[in-house]
DNA sequence: CCATTTTTTGCATAATCATGCAGTCTTTTT
DNA sequence: AAAAAGACTGCATGATTATGCAAAAAATGG
């Protein structure tokens, strides 16, 4: 569930002003996640968000707007969701652990790469079409790379 | 003493790795500085500094790294410490609060002001040497409108 | 210079956050 | 499949940070 949750973390604080843990707990509560204060802490510091300040002074967190910050966690996706990439003709197949494809499909439309059509996730399962086979096999060979090669960022 | 010991906590984070109050408060008092954490909770939440991670995943507290934030900072900077300005021909001469003729006149030359020759700073007077006495002028109208018309950052 | 207002600070403490440890669950290895 | 290694989490608690209040200090106005 970490995924999803971080995933909701992120579009918590996107959204809503939220300036403690606490309160970030509660609204995660109220979308169905049963975890702890401890657990939000390390989901924060895991994903690297930061304690600012809003316009009127109230604290609130943040992501730090670096662009490889989106990069990093689109990696990190990538590394840590995907179980396995095949495809057959113009079509890509991704597998990805359950309840993550959206996850990851979205982060892959984020790359806009060339050459594909468009994709659409399941709960685990996301197909991808693209216009040649060749840029089937190019997205399969690329995938693979980053779904073993990345890491998780230092802890 | 307000400016100089947040002029100070600027130099300390950007030079080593601090990452909690508590390791800041004790350089600032080997600088000399005789506070308390209160307060310099009170100066990272006035200058919007946040707690980051370096590389190592140890926290490590830094500024928000956006363009407005120097240019709010010089603002702050002339709005609070500037006490008078005046000129004589090329010469401007800037009245500071003691201690802040350097902070101020470092402010001042990251403006890169077009017309200026250069400036010098004491404790408490700056000298800037401008081409041409219109020069002086602008520059004198600009810092007095600066000086009373900026206000602190909100709270 | 004295009175008044505003700003800054310390103290004490409340609020918030981070983490060692142990248990659970998952994945990998043999 | 059993064993081993690794990831994730809660609990409890220690560490860190924020702030109400009162006092001190500094700026402002007569």
């Amino acid at each position: 569930m970490k995924f999803l949750r971080q995933s909701k973390i992120l579009e918590l604080i996107r959204t809503e002003c939220i300036d403690t843990q606490s309160e970030l707990l509660e609204k995660l509560q109220e979308s169905g996640f049963r975890v702890t204060q401890a657990t939000v802490s390390r989901d924060i510091k895991e994903m690297r968000l930061i304690k600012t300040q809003s316009a009127d002074g109230r604290y609130r967190y943040a992501c730090e707007p670096t662009a490889e910050n989106d990069q990093e966690s689109h990696a990190y996706l990538l590394a840590n969701a995907v179980i396995d990439v095949d495809h057959t003709q113009h079509l890509v197949v991704i597998k990805t652990k359950s309840g993550m494809a959206q996850a990851v499909c979205a982060a892959l439309d984020a790359t806009q790469r060339s050459g594909v059509l468009g994709s659409i996730a399941g709960d685990d399962t996301i197909f991808v079409a693209t216009r040649t086979e060749a840029v089937a096999v190019g997205l399969v060979s690329d995938l693979r790379r980053q779904a073993e090669g990345g890491s998780a960022p230092a802890q």
